[in-house]
DNA sequence: CGGGTATTTGACGACTGTCAACGCCAGTGG
DNA sequence: CCACTGGCGTTGACAGTCGTCAAATACCCG
């Protein structure tokens, strides 16, 4: 279960931070788009900064304060919430163009982890500054309730999947759902997908065991329905997996397209 | 499991419909709290009516498109999904002051639907309304913003305890869940709180069947830390209850309060 | 080659689900 | 007044999905 001992590599910071940070944001950020850029403008005179961060590092963590926010430019990252006796939820994952940090109580304590599955780039900005870039423009604020109204309704589908969806299903729904997000991202080749994730982390994420997890796998395979292999997951009968998880492919294909 | 058979109470309109319904907004409902009166006028002037719903009546449903968005002013709504199957997840219990039938996807189908589990009083105001209002308000729709970030952290909260506490564990934090957010509402007498859920209710809301939520009630009286008889449920030993469930109370009373 | 991590598999156990019976209670109709 | 019915709660017996434990394999990297 959770619990990888504590190695924590530090974040670093890269020395010459893009002078045009915006650029991500414009070009991979469904949060920006269309914004008029003089509301963006604030985010480049401060001191927005480009956040570089190795595999298993933490972003920021449960229960500690956190300044920024960020934008996710390349890579996985998952959210996650720990229990005392090290097991461990994984909320989501998020990819590329997400939007990282918000959450209600602003200045309060993080109420979940962020740790970057691969190496990540992120664009960071102190919250003050994104409160004035909200304040400023009211649709950029729309686009972020919006965006979190979204997410709400991800995670309530999760919650359905957990609750209510045997061991099977719940690992093709993972499997779908990541598929798809990656496919309107274009990370896909073809009807496969090179996954950066443990077992153990979809475990994490669907409520099961690593050991479970993996029989599951072998079930799909055995049914024709997957191949996976070292990650790498081929989805070979997908109507057949979006019926035996009850997968609506609509609601998370416009997801990732917002 | 779910699916009651398909008994449905048509909504009841009141015939004459509150003149100043803003006035269980403004007493019962965060959202408008503070907001300033002529925000509010909208409202009143064109179509707010007040709605009464019967027990076991829908308010929306799940699939079907739905004008209206709605405050609850008194009685509890339970708000769930359908799997195909029959099965069912209680997405939440929504209690007085709280605002329903906002998602992502303004126009489309509801993607969870909602039924009253008592007799239920609802103030309903038409979806473009609310837009004129939201715009007018910059304060409230971040209001808005707001609350729907704390339902998101919510249900990631029954996220976590689905997918990685035990069955004993789940229904301590479910009890307490409800038992805090009554007291806020003041609800409750003393350490007592007459709950209008069957055992059915809170077996779809933690992920469990009847049968085994059921036993661990009864554990739970065994225990010492609860009383439960004819859905009234006492709180004997909480302290010991917030370590089993692993229930932060501060998160569940700010939620309720806003 | 050695150590560490991830995956795979088997054996076993248990937590939880399923099925069924019974009791209680309220409502209903004879 | 009293069967009859349906909903809900309770309990027991049993089944099975899933978790636990352990070992073997594979792979990566120094």
């Amino acid at each position: 279960m959770g619990g990888k001992s504590g190695f924590v590599p530090p974040l670093e910071l890269r020395p010459q931070p893009h002078t045009r940070c915006a650029e991500c944001h414009v070009r991979a950020l469904a949060l920006f788009k269309g914004v008029p850029e003089e509301h963006l403008e604030p985010t480049q005179r401060f001191r927005s900064a480009q956040l570089v961060v190795a595999p298993q590092g933490r972003i920021y963590l449960e229960g500690e304060p956190n300044p920024n926010y960020y934008t996710l430019y390349e890579g996985w990252v998952m959210l996650y919430k720990s229990l005392g006796n090290g097991k461990r939820q994984i909320l989501r994952f998020a990819l590329p163009g997400d939007f990282l940090g918000f959450q209600r109580d602003v200045n309060g304590p993080m109420t979940h982890s962020a740790m970057a599955m691969t190496p990540v780039t992120l664009c960071c900005f102190p919250k003050e500054i994104a409160r004035d870039m909200f304040a400023a423009s009211p649709d950029l604020a729309t686009r972020l309730a919006s965006i979190n109204a979204r997410q709400y309704e991800l995670c309530e589908l999760h919650l359905l999947a957990t609750g209510r969806k045997s061991a099977i299903e719940r690992i093709a729904f993972l499997l779908l759902e990541l598929f798809h997000r990656c496919r309107a991202l274009e990370l896909t080749q073809g009807n496969a997908l090179q996954l950066p994730i443990a077992q153990e982390d979809m475990a994490d994420a669907t409520g099961l065991t690593p050991v479970h997890v993996n029989r599951m796998l072998r079930q799909l395979r055995e049914k024709g329905m997957i191949d996976y292999r070292d990650r790498r997951l081929v989805v070979l009968d997908g109507p057949a997996m979006a019926t035996l998880a009850n997968f609506n492919q609509s609601f998370v294909e416009e997801a990732a397209l917002l």
